[in-house]
DNA sequence: AATAAAATAGCACGACTGGTCGTACGAAGT
DNA sequence: ACTTCGTACGACCAGTCGTGCTATTTTATT
């Protein structure tokens, strides 16, 4: 019923450091390896301990994995989603996380490239709670942009006309694109493409307020 | 110097038979699970033979993902390049190319969606043989999507303003978006948002001889 | 300084991995 | 009829995997 570990603002701070080491690493090397390729031997070396020691945060490799995408999702929104829905409403949210979506992959916040896209091919047509934990993350992302697209859309800033579903389907399937390219031939030259792809795609369907201009 | 082995008309039979067999169950099982993921032993069980039986025809695992890579990329050669390229060059044949992608996808020709992807995303980030394998049928399918733009462009049939290496890359990501899209919800809306993506981009650029129709 | 608890390390297990043997059987060539 | 070769087999190797159990060290509280 008591205390049962050392508390500083009611957080434990030993376990929990190297805990957060852990899943972070292992995020990182999942992103570049895949899950499955990242060992508990690997991992714990890689980060100076034992097997066991690292083990013993967890209570099996699933657990880890677990862990790891649930990192992998924090790390995501604070990199990604916050920055891009820090912007109003509208086609300028809608372009900020696209562009932070880009930025992310440019940073290489995670090494080979997108968590989340790795983590897709690897878990895609294998059943279980890591998949589930995977296909979440990657349905809030998709579901972020259709709903920034939607709301350009109520703001009366996107043609009425277009399917915001399908818009933003092809964003997504674009940015995707940015990290395949990023990953396969290392250059940004995937990233020049999918910028100007989706500006273009933007500029098609944005309703602009004065037609030869944008003052005002 | 004389022939060393039982042939009829120039080629082995019996040994040809089994490992063309062991190869293809190998694509289909690696599309899903992941090159590494198939182990010998599982190969071998599934195909009903053992183990050791199965590693005769190959020299190391390596030598067995090299000969996968080679038959997916016959598969898609037979699946995907060949039917798109017999439709003459020109919009038609860019537009049959990425049918003939997306029918290749509908079908299941791999039950793990493209082979290529799912290896792409395994061995981006790991050097060596396997993964120069992967490349090499990934920047052949994205030449062939590029030359077959620059094709119908030079046959003025493709706005001279666009530039066709964008034009390719915006098409071959929908494209992998579509791919993307169907391992993840199974369901086809994937592959009817990539036809129409691709279709509107295409419209947007080709310069029709008749601009109210398609009348001669 | 003593103590209880938490965190880490050491060690061993069974299962599985890629890989190497020697061997057996059936067909082909002489 | 006898040999040779292609093909497949079962047994086995060393190594690594995830996962327990038991010490030992480190930390926080008294």
């Amino acid at each position: 019923m008591a205390v049962q570990s050392p508390v500083v603002d009611g957080r434990r701070v030993r376990g929990d450091r190297t805990r957060q080491s852990i899943v972070s690493r292992s995020a990182q090397l999942a992103s570049a390896e895949g899950l499955e390729a990242v060992s508990l031997q690997r991992l714990a070396s890689d980060l100076g301990i034992s097997k066991s020691g690292l083990f013993a945060h967890f209570g099996s490799k699933e657990e880890l994995q677990l862990a790891t995408v649930e990192e992998a999702s924090r790390v995501f929104t604070r990199e990604v989603l916050k920055p891009g829905l820090s912007v109003p409403a509208g086609v300028g949210r809608l372009l900020a996380l696209c562009n932070a979506n880009l930025s992310y992959l440019e940073r290489k916040v995670f090494p080979g490239g997108c968590f989340f896209q790795a983590a897709t091919a690897e878990f895609d047509s294998r059943p279980g709670p890591v998949r589930d934990a995977v296909m979440e993350g990657v349905r809030y992302w998709a579901g972020s942009l259709a709903r920034a697209t939607r709301e350009a859309q109520a703001a009366g800033e996107i043609d009425p006309a277009v399917d915001p579903e399908q818009l933003a389907w092809e964003l997504g399937s674009l940015l995707a694109g940015a990290n395949r390219s990023h990953v396969i031939d290392g250059e940004t030259v995937g990233l020049e493409r999918a910028r100007r792809a989706i500006q273009d795609r933007l500029e098609r369907v944005t309703i602009s307020s004065t037609p030869d201009g944008n003052r005002q």
